[in-house]
DNA sequence: ACATTAAGTGATT
DNA sequence: AATCACTTAATGT
């Protein structure tokens, strides 16, 4: 039985995240029908939300919190892609489901999050007939593919502590904090690479005066 | 008090 | 920059 109370609060909520978020780019009768197709979906921290082979039948639009996106394999070492924040979705869900190909990546809430899905058969629709999602969606597309090819140049062009570096103003970035409470071995997992490399590198950056750090705690001093 | 987990270090490749 | 082997420090029960 669904509870009329609970669905009624989870309306509102979509309606207002909706507003906030999108209203600005989307036109009238676009926000109309995301009202009466999407679905309101609260996520806590670190729950994921798409994994590698999984058939991708929703189009999400962030309304609150972020997603970290990542890459890995068979092994089971991970590498972080990017972020995805309020007002963004996954450009790559689209590509996939024109293909209606199984996704590539996975995804996992980095903090409290919440999201309106879209079914994949309106995501596409809309492409044709509202010119506001079409630039929406290829604007995303595009900011994608420069943080990925970001990622791929700090792995390509930067050292370790660089990237360290930089790894840690992203994450503060997205979750608006300075602090981040993270270990080391998280790190490493994040970057692709060991924990002794993580412990050392912040080492050098706590000495340069960059952060500061104590057990499962990395303040950036300055960003 | 003891076990577990996080972080630090020297030596080697 | 990665790996090994080990130590030390912080934390949970």
């Amino acid at each position: 039985m669904v509870n009329p109370l609970k669905n009624n609060v989870a309306a509102i909520d979509l309606e207002k995240g909706l507003q906030e978020n999108y209203g600005a780019f989307f036109e009238t009768e676009l926000l109309k029908e995301i009202l009466k197709v999407g679905k309101y979906k609260r996520l806590s921290a670190e729950e994921v939300i798409l994994d590698v082979g999984q058939e991708i039948q929703y189009f999400p639009l962030l309304v609150s919190g972020a997603v970290r996106v990542m890459r890995y394999d068979e092994e089971g070492d991970e590498l972080l892609l990017y972020y995805l924040e309020t007002g963004d979705t996954c450009a790559l869900s689209l590509s996939c489901c024109l293909g209606s190909k199984k996704s590539e990546i996975k995804a996992v809430a980095e903090q409290n999050t919440d999201l309106i899905l879209i079914p994949v058969e309106y995501a596409e629709i809309w492409l044709d007939t509202y010119p506001g999602w079409r630039r929406f969606v290829l604007d995303n597309y595009h900011y994608r593919m420069n943080e990925l090819l970001e990622t791929v140049d700090s792995l390509a062009f930067m050292n370790m502590e660089e990237r360290v570096y930089k790894y840690l103003k992203d994450k503060a970035m997205v979750n608006h904090s300075p602090q981040l409470s993270i270990t080391h071995q998280s790190i490493a997992y994040d970057m692709h690479t060991a924990r002794v490399v993580i412990s050392r590198v912040l080492k050098n950056l706590e000495k340069s005066g960059k952060i500061s750090s104590t057990r499962n705690q990395i303040e950036l001093l300055q960003w």
